[in-house]
DNA sequence: ATGTTATTTCTGAAAAGACTGAAATCTCGG
DNA sequence: CCGAGATTTCAGTCTTTTCAGAAATAACAT
């Protein structure tokens, strides 16, 4: 499959921006080009498209399922298992920040969790004020996403779009 | 400097979680040492507490820098650099958001905007919309990030607490 | 200037991570 | 059950990153 110059720009810096955000080089690009592909494709399809070994196509179309950013679908008379991106905006990032959340928040939670239960007096009291504020701020950022993740779509892109004018109406509604 | 047996479990745990965002192990673990020191810290210092090579700790400390999660400062009677992390909970998530989106985010806004100028017929009318919706998503979310970057602190503080309960508010004020 | 202490830069070794190609496994039609 | 097609696993190679130690530089006191 040939790119057009555009796509292949894209492919390319996603790619690049992949070892950011803890992913390889690969598994960004294939997720790229899912994303801005027109039809579901097969991992011959990618490996030939980005010239990289068939096999390392499987292990990164695993590591975008384990990340919910792609999932199997299949063609009549095709036995080769195709795949595509989640191709809504909103929704991929919908999915990247909990998964982000997933893996950064909750273990650090988890972990402040158990430091706060367990210091004590050898912990020096500025250490242990340093936790439980830490601690502090992630519950509650936390329970924060958790209400916002609940509330209805079209209010949240809403929110959105208001911005920091949010105020004005709290202001008004206070 | 001995370590308390929960600091010790912060930094190390601190510093696993450094590689899922993009910072080396003693990176990290530096940060998250001088998170919790109750004074600031000379490079002799962390380097024997995390058992590190001097030169180790010179290039983590300005890779910190560079993320201005630390600043200098020094003792009189010393000539040595000493070196003290964020202690604010809430200013370091916002100094941690403001670079990752400076090294996540802008480039990306900078590359979909020179895609979507690019973009002509030889790129498929689908790949257009991808990149145009996209690019219009980032653009929105960037705006209201600063937008929320530019509401006074206690404000910001409020809007986190109320959480979803924000909609009930603007029900009202509609 | 000279020696002392602090810091940075450089180089190469070791560890970690990404990738390939071959072999093994799975899947399904006949 | 057999065989062709499809996918996954694995062992080894290549690349990148991390880090220690040595050497160079800088800052300062005497």
């Amino acid at each position: 499959m040939e790119l057009s110059p555009v796509t292949r720009k894209f492919v390319l810096h996603w790619g690049e921006m992949g070892t950011r955000w803890g992913v390889s080089r690969t598994v960004a690009q294939i997720h790229a080009l899912l994303y801005l592909a027109e039809r579901p494709l097969h991992a011959e399809d990618i490996s030939e498209t980005l010239e990289v070994a068939r096999s390392n196509v499987s292990t990164s179309l695993k590591e975008l399922q384990a990340w919910n950013l792609i999932k199997v679908t299949h063609v009549i008379g095709d036995r080769r298992d195709h795949y595509e991106a989640i191709q809504d905006i909103t929704n991929l990032f919908r999915v990247i920040v909990e998964e982000r959340k997933r893996r950064e928040i909750d273990p650090t939670l988890a972990l402040l969790r158990e430091c706060a239960a367990e210091s004590d007096s050898k912990t020096g009291a500025h250490a242990r004020e340093r936790i439980s504020s830490t601690l502090a701020f992630l519950e509650m950022l936390n329970k924060w996403y958790e209400e916002m993740k609940g509330l209805p779509y079209p209010l949240l892109m809403a929110l959105l779009r208001m911005g920091g004018r949010v105020q004005r109406f709290l202001k008004k509604a206070a």
